[in-house]
DNA sequence: CATCAAGACTGCGAAATCCGCAGGTCTCAG
DNA sequence: CTGAGACCTGCGGATTTCGCAGTCTTGATG
């Protein structure tokens, strides 16, 4: 049982804080362990996480306290929207003419824009879009997307189930 | 201050287990405001969430495991799985020709999906794949979704950075 | 080589939180 | 009128969280 990760601790333990080239801290398998417990239950207390990942309970509330300081992960309730009942939701590929990371932060400051990715294909970037109903749907995607400079067209693609959510990558 | 959801009680406060005709159960005023709360910090103490929405820390705990024991809502830990280091993830657009929604079950069941959505669109299906390397990435694609039988085309979208990621519809 | 600073872990009380459970209230059905 | 169901509150006891002091290792410096 117990399936611990043993690190051995004169490894390469005590470079959690080094940055890789893209910025991004470094995450030792330590780290890594932590995450997937708290994929599997966000609220799963210290002391349990440090059994299963072989770390005291103060290590491990220091290790989650770095990592949500840091940006690298958040702890939060995740719903279907649809589900939850008053929304419409949507996909909305953009593509851009000029600088594609303005456009990017653009969509990054509306509200109602949960998810903003850029992409290599036929879309420069996938923007997930939340609204209250339809016409408040047709006013975000018409009137304020494809109004910025340097939107050459959009495509859009209606929710009506979502199938899968999880987030349980590493866990497998 | 003291935002306050007063509800009272005498209202459609007793009907949070009243389903709605697509079979999700209805969610209340109070409810929406845990979830709020969670989206903010999924490890927020019952007690604070109770003076944030006017129960007590009892009634939050009970509602809260309801809306987990129901499926309405998770809490766990979110990353950008392109931060955390070594994958590589696409959303892929999948057109079908027949029961969209079997397909969209095989999806589900693939370990390397993390996100299954039907839409409206030139796609009948979008799917978030998050893979180790390259190889990996084409090998689904290639080899596991577009021989789904039914499956008559897809388009992918590799990621190339993260923007946005956030939970906090109902928060505005 | 001795020393110092930084980073990470452990251990440990005190404070806060979580948890189960025993009522109480209200509503609806019979 | 009565019982069942749903939801809420209050309350101890068990757990967990929190802050902090102390230890150990690594790496830089004189």
């Amino acid at each position: 049982m117990h399936s611990e990760v043993v690190a051995s601790r004169s490894a390469e333990q005590r470079d959690s804080s080094r940055e890789s080239r893209n910025g991004t801290p470094h995450l030792d398998a330590v780290s890594l362990a932590i995450i997937e417990q708290l994929q599997e239950d966000g609220r799963r207390p210290y002391a349990a996480i440090g059994k299963a990942v072989g770390l005291s309970e103060a290590a491990v509330r220091q290790r989650v306290q770095k990592l949500l300081d840091q940006g690298v992960m958040q702890i939060v309730a995740v719903t279907d929207p649809l589900t939850v009942g008053f929304r419409r939701q949507a996909m909305v590929g953009v593509n851009v003419e000029g600088d594609v990371e303005k456009i990017a932060e653009a969509l990054t400051d509306m509200s109602e824009v949960e998810y903003v990715v850029m992409t290599a294909g036929s879309f420069d970037i996938l923007a997930e879009i939340v609204c209250e109903d339809d016409d408040h749907l047709l006013d975000v995607i018409n009137k304020r997307i494809r109004a910025l400079p340097g939107v050459r067209s959009t495509e859009s693609f209606v929710y009506l189930k979502l199938k899968k959510q999880t987030y349980m990558w590493g866990t497998r």
